[in-house]
DNA sequence: AGCCTGACTAATATATAAACTGTTCAATCG
DNA sequence: CGATTGAACAGTTTATATATTAGTCAGGCT
């Protein structure tokens, strides 16, 4: 949690503005409801935040490590092989962003404003995202299950593949497990891929069935 | 093209129409104005589409109907394998969709504001391009390169996973040729995945792998 | 009759005024 | 003297009034 670094002050800033932007949403909550909620004047927020936009990106970063470190349980688990971990990243990332989309709806239009503003931190969320799915990967060529030479490539390979359902813009077109199902299929079309690959060596030089141009 | 059932009249409404929204986008252009350009009264033009809406969306229809037209050269291009022509399939989707993106930006607007408002469209242009990309597959059955048991499912699987390279969403964050690499990667990889199909079959009931759950 | 017009209306959009909010900082406090 | 305040300012949002537009239809034209 990046909390850990804040002030005291500061953490309780964060707390009090997390719970309106949960409720009211970003644009909808005043720098002068927070500091009340702090038993504070509004100008000393600024003794601990540069600004509103600010206080949104940490409650970002926490929203961010919350989930990150959900991801990283998918490494942890027992009695999964390597491929079974890839599957599991991404319908548990599919999930968890489904879940918060619909009930934190808040939550996900305060991303949007902030990405809007920040791109960074979306660059950033993907690149912790990734080297959790990195390990996956190369805990894939330890045990010979994978036969991955550029590991932070297929990473972004595979982040591009699934993009479809990390996204929220389709999260109202189909329901829950319509998605799923159609996620569990580039899957399942993906670690053929690596499948072939594991056997055949070489993968990205010369693109097997289909070479380039 | 569907202008071909259209009246003489309508057609030359929907060129005066097509004009202004190309120029001055969706709601910039009055029906008074297209009226004028035809030299006919504003009350005039219901008598050949319902409503203003309906312009644009004969409009959208006649986008798609070129890009459909341009996407189906890629199937009788000679001299190329059923494996490449999925790749030239989908990085000529992606060239179009970025070259209209930055030259014709009104166009995507009002593409953007149609759906939003006839969700339909949106997907009848998928299915049209699907139909293509499944002739692509089917014809890879035919010749052996593939192996593929249901066209319409792994139709649908390949177009989610190139999902991120034809919606505009990412056009601003990296350029032309970065993105072109990073579809390049994704199809690499899929590609990989029916090759291992074609040399094991029985795609999609066990995946390989990875085992479901 | 069949096609077309243009004034009319409800709804939308634009322009303008009023209120509010993020941020600063000189003054105050402890 | 460091920490805090709250009035002041500039920028933005919201509320209000004005204007425009999509769509209708009773009549005119050919």
């Amino acid at each position: 949690m990046p909390t850990t670094n804040l002030d005291e002050t500061a953490r309780q800033i964060l707390a009090a503005a997390s719970r309106r932007f949960l409720h009211y949403g970003y644009k909808k909550t005043t720098m002068s409801e927070i500091a009340d909620d702090c038993n504070m004047s509004s100008g000393n927020l600024y003794r601990y935040f540069p600004s509103k936009l600010d206080i949104a990106e940490m409650f970002v970063r926490v929203l961010r490590g919350e989930q990150v470190d959900n991801l990283r349980t998918v490494l942890d688990a027992p009695g999964r092989s390597p491929a079974q971990k890839v599957r599991d990243f991404f319908l548990l990332k599919f999930k968890l962003a489904y879940e918060r989309f619909h009930d934190k709806p808040k939550a996900f239009e305060l991303s949007s404003e902030l990405i809007l503003e920040r791109p960074k931190v979306a660059l950033e969320w993907e690149n912790a995202e990734g080297r959790v799915l990195g390990e996956i990967l190369s805990e894939g060529n330890a045990d010979g299950s994978f036969a991955i030479d550029d590991v932070p490539a297929i990473t972004k390979i595979l982040q591009n593949a699934a993009y479809r359902f990390t996204s929220p813009a389709l999260f109202h077109e189909s329901g829950d497990e319509v998605l799923a199902a159609e996620l569990n299929g580039v899957i399942d079309l993906v670690l053929d891929g690596f499948a072939w690959r594991s056997a055949h060596g070489e993968q990205g030089k010369t693109a097997s069935l289909g070479s380039r141009s």
